[in-house]
RNA sequence: GGGUCGGUGCCCGAGUGGUUAAAGGGGGCGGACUGUAAAUCCGCUGGCUCUGCCUACGUUGGUUCAAAUCCAACCCGGCCCA
């Protein structure tokens, strides 16, 4: 049997796959198709691990996807996975996994949250939080933490060893002779059971959740409910072109930071990830793509990009200061963040100053980056670290450059 | 539980008594070039208000003028056996 229905564009662009094609008795279009015709909301699930405090572009995809549905009439039942946020997913990569406490997950969670908009109106914000019928929030220690060893059992018995093997960060490990904690098999059985507990139609994730999403579809049948469709959407790479934007990698883009920052990251990004970052980040109609200025695309995305994020007046002022800023007319430039002197106290040693105003990691690092010629002030190198400062105003309203990245007026 | 091999800097990996902050590579950062890209080339890549000082080779103790390197115990991991 084939799907000769289409899924609808909101859905399908930027898609990686969805699975399966056909379910129980229909294909996956024909069940948006239908809950359209009906008016039948479905429960879409999607699930964050709040770790950490920052939500960059990478994420902001699946968001966007879930608003999609949102604003066609499903409702997001967004998990927030404050309890398995605690067993940690196996990425293989986090080895050294700190244990968050309780309280930090439930920070954590809060500003995730904030960042997504909650509290703006709808078209200020990622998710729609304002139509009480299309948004869910549920904590999954909600009902993972009363969880008894009868039903852990259970869980656990519906999965086999081999499976878990079968997936591929599992069978790298094991192959390569990397430890596998017991544990670890858990947590895919508890993203699954979330499924089955808010009684999900599809999950949303990354091309990286596909095993995960499965396991729920088992775990869902075993608890004799329809099981979910998985749509997998595409993991973006990160800035640096080769990895995926992740926070540990150093290479992402926040979803709150500024616009000046946001451009003139997005804006450097490698040619060849240009046209994804249009076709995931964008709504854009892609055909312009083939025969435009590589420099030219760069600039476009970056003020796409930025202008999602902070509206069309912030993101052309955001490149007009930046491009302003690297042809050297500085003074018409005025929107430079400020970083404020107050806390230094004078006479001070270049190095130290910048150390400092935490501008490098460490003394040391400021030194060597200075040394290097990475550091300028105004427009000028200044290469000895030990350079004596003797009060503010041999400061204040100079513009600082680190490399190409950072930016700063000194301010009092 | 027994046997065996192993634990080195962000990662991989050399080093098996003496300028060792530790070869080499990767990654990262900076510079030149360029399109603020890629490629290429060059430099940097433990901390400290720094011409010096302090920490570092799983942990703790020991041997020695001197240890990542030798010894002991412990911790952690892989493999084989049970």
């Amino acid at each position: 049997m084939t799907d000769n229905l289409k899924l609808p564009s909101w859905l399908s662009r930027g898609i990686e796959e969805y699975f399966p094609i056909k379910g129980t008795d229909q294909t996956f279009s024909e069940i948006i198709d239908h809950a359209k015709k009906n008016n039948k909301k479905l429960r879409v699930k999607l699930g964050i691990d709040p770790t950490g405090t920052d939500i960059h572009l990478g994420h902001s995809i699946l968001f966007k996807k879930l608003r999609a549905f949102q604003d066609n009439g499903h409702i997001a039942v967004l998990i927030i996975g404050d309890f398995t946020a605690q067993i940690g997913d196996p990425t293989g990569k986090n080895k050294t996994r700190v244990q968050l406490s309780e309280k930090q997950v439930k920070e954590n969670a809060k500003t995730y949250l904030t960042q997504l908009g909650m509290g703006k109106p709808a078209n200020e914000s990622i998710l729609d939080f304002d139509s009480k019928d299309r948004i869910e929030i549920r904590y999954n220690s909600e009902w993972l933490k009363g969880l008894n060893l009868n039903s852990i059992i259970e869980l656990m018995g519906s999965a086999t060893v081999s499976q878990m093997l079968a997936k591929e960060e599992f069978n790298k490990r094991y192959t390569s002779q990397v430890p596998i904690a017991l544990h670890e098999f858990l947590y895919p059985l508890l993203q699954g059971y979330d499924s089955v507990v808010v009684q999900s139609d599809i999950e949303l994730g990354g091309t990286d959740q596909k095993f995960n999403i499965a396991i729920g579809r088992d775990l869902q049948r075993h608890f004799k409910q329809d099981p979910q469709f998985g749509v997998l959407l595409p993991i973006l790479t990160g800035l640096d072109g080769i990895k995926k934007m992740s926070k540990s990698e150093f290479n992402t883009v926040g979803l709150t930071e500024d616009p000046l920052s946001m451009y003139s990251k997005l804006e450097k990004v490698p040619d060849n990830i240009i046209p994804n970052y249009f076709e995931l980040l964008t709504e854009l109609d892609l055909s312009f793509l083939e025969n435009s200025n590589p420099r030219e695309l760069q600039r476009r995305m970056a003020l796409e990009v930025t202008t999602l994020f902070h509206g069309a007046e912030e993101a052309l002022k955001a490149q007009s200061n930046c491009e302003k800023l690297f042809l050297g007319h500085k003074e018409k430039v005025g929107e430079i963040p400020e970083i404020s002197l107050k806390e230094i106290v004078f006479p001070v040693k270049f190095f130290y100053l910048l150390s400092a105003l935490k501008l490098f990691k460490s003394s040391s690092e400021s030194k060597r980056s200075i040394k290097g010629g990475g550091v300028k002030i105004d427009s000028q190198k200044v290469i000895n670290p030990d350079l004596v400062f003797n009060s503010k105003n041999d400061l204040e309203g100079k513009i600082l450059q680190i490399g190409k990245k950072i930016i700063k007026r000194f301010e009092n």
